[in-house]
DNA sequence: GCCAATAGGTCGACAGTCTACATATTGGAC
DNA sequence: GTCCAATATGTAGACTGTCGACCTATTGGC
């Protein structure tokens, strides 16, 4: 129940982040992972155990495509690659995050 | 899953937006919600089936106690009022979202 | 030979929210 | 007088998403 030092993620923003990420360019599962912990200076940490789950849902609603290939150190890794329709989701999905987080300084009093 | 859009809340943020309501005065369960419709523009609803379950966990905790009284309409209403340890909790739960927001907007660039 | 890092993934538990329901009172519209 | 909206509290069950723990495999360094 102490939801935030519980968990490191706001629930309901991990596909919002990797598909921000996956405007970089095609990545596999594990840099993503990387890249969202480094970027915010490890106060969110992406588990496995969410974020595979989290690609697949991805895939399924069709915003991002995924294929085998080669990492930079040789191993064999998946890599996802945002759609056309993932970056429209993504620009809702940002709004509305927006629209959210200024609701609730506006609560809180401070907006 | 289409999360944001879906629920009008961000998951983990509702006993916050709670306990800072109850900063105001104590108050019975339907003017919490109203209050939070109000000030959020009706960006967030608090449906009673969040509402009540999450008063009670706050309960549990011992950040809010309650007891029957008479609302200004004349109706009984139990009224809520936030603890010292709530007070705390409160503290705690706003800086950890607001550093988590930080860490987003961190990801998206935007920070 | 071992461990950390890189890479992908599954499983089951769990928390929190939602929809829908149930109950009751008050006041206004018709 | 009848109905409905608003006020008020709550419960039950479904659902979603995250998490911790686990499993596999390879590479490179100690």
């Amino acid at each position: 129940m102490p939801k935030l030092p519980r968990s490191e993620l706001l629930p309901g923003t991990l596909e919002m982040l990797v598909l921000h990420t996956l405007t970089l360019g095609p990545l596999h599962g594990y840099a993503i992972s990387q890249h969202i912990e480094k970027l915010s200076e490890s106060v969110l940490k992406v588990e496995q155990g969410s974020l595979y789950p989290a690609l697949e849902r991805l895939q399924n609603k069709g915003w991002v495509t995924s294929k085998w290939g080669e990492s930079p150190t040789g191993r064999r890794a998946r890599y996802y690659k945002i759609t056309a329709s993932g970056l429209k989701q993504l620009g809702e999905e940002t709004s509305a995050f927006d629209r959210v987080t200024l609701a609730i300084n506006r609560v809180l009093k401070r907006a």
